[in-house]
DNA sequence: GTGAAAGCGCTAACAG
DNA sequence: CTGTTAGCGCTTTCAC
């Protein structure tokens, strides 16, 4: 048995409708100028129809597709999920349909998305960079709207307008308050690519006269696994360490569990800072102390660079804030 | 200053290129058949020039977009951020991009979504359906293939295979085991929308002798703060209320954050079951025991279903699992 | 103010 | 095996 599928309602069926050419069923259906006595037959052939213009023939013949494309590292790290939320929210004020695509944080799969982009001739994209810059230079040429949001590409892609959060004032701020508790060994749990925040990290231990050990800044893959091997091996090999600060949700979500398992203390033995603020930090035991990031403003804003033609500003920075709760404590040694 | 932008590259050039027809570059692009010696030319010019076919031509001549259109209620609640990504994943295997778009459970703003899909000319679709099964009417006759996730429309809609979660088991052991524990009074917090649930809970109670009370099931709205509200309310205009079932994971949320504020304890004065497992529920105090779904399974499956031509089944239910964690204890009034 | 006609980039007939 | 041709549905000159 076969779907009685209906052949689709084009401009010509309405243009006969209506008794007038396609020219003018086009003009006044985006708003061009026509007699009131015309617009009025049109609409209504329109309506009884039940047309809806196609934006494929649109997009074809305007060179160009409506819509934006958006490539986030993982759409289930609940950071990415709301500034996903961002972008789709203000698209959709401006109706535009947006297409997704998870890179993994792997410079080769966020290539091979990219093609697909191109390929739909997609002219604008959100995208939070996993890998090199260079990746970025064909689309730019081919006249692609790029915007970066959450990061910067690396090397960086001048000429590329981001919308970030405030890393750097965030780590210092996160640091200050650990070292005024006392604590000097203090670890690093970062995501490959964090190294901006890494480097605010060693410049705020520095500016505050505390030794940089390279050792405590631990390095993990994007992966929950790779999270939770890194963070027990960090609490394992260095039994000295008495604060942790981690580069992302998904890191801190690992280190609560690694800390836990090994049987250490939060915030007694370690005390605890997680980058970016979610919902289940409020229910964690104990409550965590993190530095939130506007993740679904920066979506937002980003769309809206993209989407508002127009001159384009550089950069957009976005506050971060120390968001102070109870998985810090005093300096006291595990040992 | 300008842009340089430059031109598409088309398979016009690619052909004047290779010194052939047009014709031909589609057919050895796409894997037609040719001559090794043609082949070759045609392969080393579209290289050369750096050619990436234009699916909008392509599509508008196939009268179809590639390409799948997923809705989902809420792309912040990790449950349907887990189902997305399967989407995502088996999609990208077959390398067709998706566009994703947020109802907030809004049958409004869904129909709305679904313009947009048809007027791309999507002509796959997968979604967790929001509303009226009617608006999904128009859809079908234009001979889009859909196919529901998490859950079935209403009224429902023949001829749209589902990919499920078993639901009902789940309720049914979630219920037994409260009343195993000596439960009498257990509410379910639903989300509306969730008949499906709250008459296997209500089935559940009947099957084991518990009188049903209409008071006990809750509903609330999509967001937080409905939930919140809802979860608090139940907690105080009910004491003699000793376990909640959550229909999501939000209201999950909802309803540790309540009983925390009222110093209700968990598991003490309540216990707690919520629906789906989420990476937070294990770091939650006490962590909590949930009614884990396998929501990437869900999404995974939908695309499989909307990718796979040919013949299609008409619906596939997946087993849910009780996850016993620590948030239930035994019956002990609470004034 | 309105219609006819020319494509946008591609594929599928249909000839050769 | 390959080239020519006719559109897919739409917008946009360009005449009238």
């Amino acid at each position: 048995m076969q779907m009685p599928v209906q052949r689709r309602t084009t401009i010509k069926d309405v243009a006969e409708a209506a008794g007038v050419g396609v020219a003018t069923v086009s003009r006044v259906l985006s708003g061009g100028s026509a007699s009131a006595e015309t617009r009025e037959k049109v609409l209504a052939a329109a309506a009884r129809l039940d047309y809806h213009p196609s934006a494929l023939g649109r997009n074809l013949r305007q060179r160009r597709t409506g819509g934006v494309g958006l490539l986030v590292p993982d759409i289930t790290d609940s950071f990415y999920a709301r500034l996903a939320d961002g972008v789709l929210s203000c698209a959709r004020s401006y109706g535009e349909p947006v297409t997704i695509g998870v890179t993994g944080d792997d410079p080769e799969r966020e290539s091979e998305m990219i093609g697909t982009l191109i390929e739909q001739s997609m002219d604008r994209v959100i995208a939070v960079p996993s890998g090199d810059g260079d990746a970025w230079d064909p689309v730019l040429r081919a006249g692609v709207n790029v915007v970066f949001a959450s990061r910067r590409a690396e090397p960086d892609v001048p000429d590329v307008p981001a919308v970030l959060a405030d890393d750097r004032g965030g780590v210092r701020t996160a640091v200050e308050y650990l070292t005024g508790l006392g604590h000097r060994k203090i670890a690093f749990l970062a995501r490959r690519g964090q190294s901006q925040r890494v480097a605010a990290f060693t410049g705020a231990l520095k500016a505050l006269g505390v030794p940089v050990e390279d050792e405590l800044v631990v390095h993990a893959r994007a992966s929950r696994d790779s999270a939770y091997a890194a963070a027990a091996g960090l609490l394992q090999r260095r039994p000295d360490v008495t604060a942790v600060l981690t580069g992302g949700n998904i890191l801190g979500e690992a280190a609560v569990l690694a800390a836990r398992e090994l049987d250490v203390r939060v915030p007694r033995d370690v005390s605890l800072i997680m980058f970016d603020d979610v919902p289940w930090a409020e229910l964690c035991s104990p409550p965590l102390t993190v530095i939130a990031q506007p993740a679904q403003d920066i979506g937002y804003r980003a769309a809206e660079l993209v989407l508002r033609q127009g001159r384009r500003p550089r950069t957009v920075m976005l506050p971060s804030e120390l968001v102070v709760r109870a998985s810090c404590g005093p300096r006291r040694p595990r040992q």
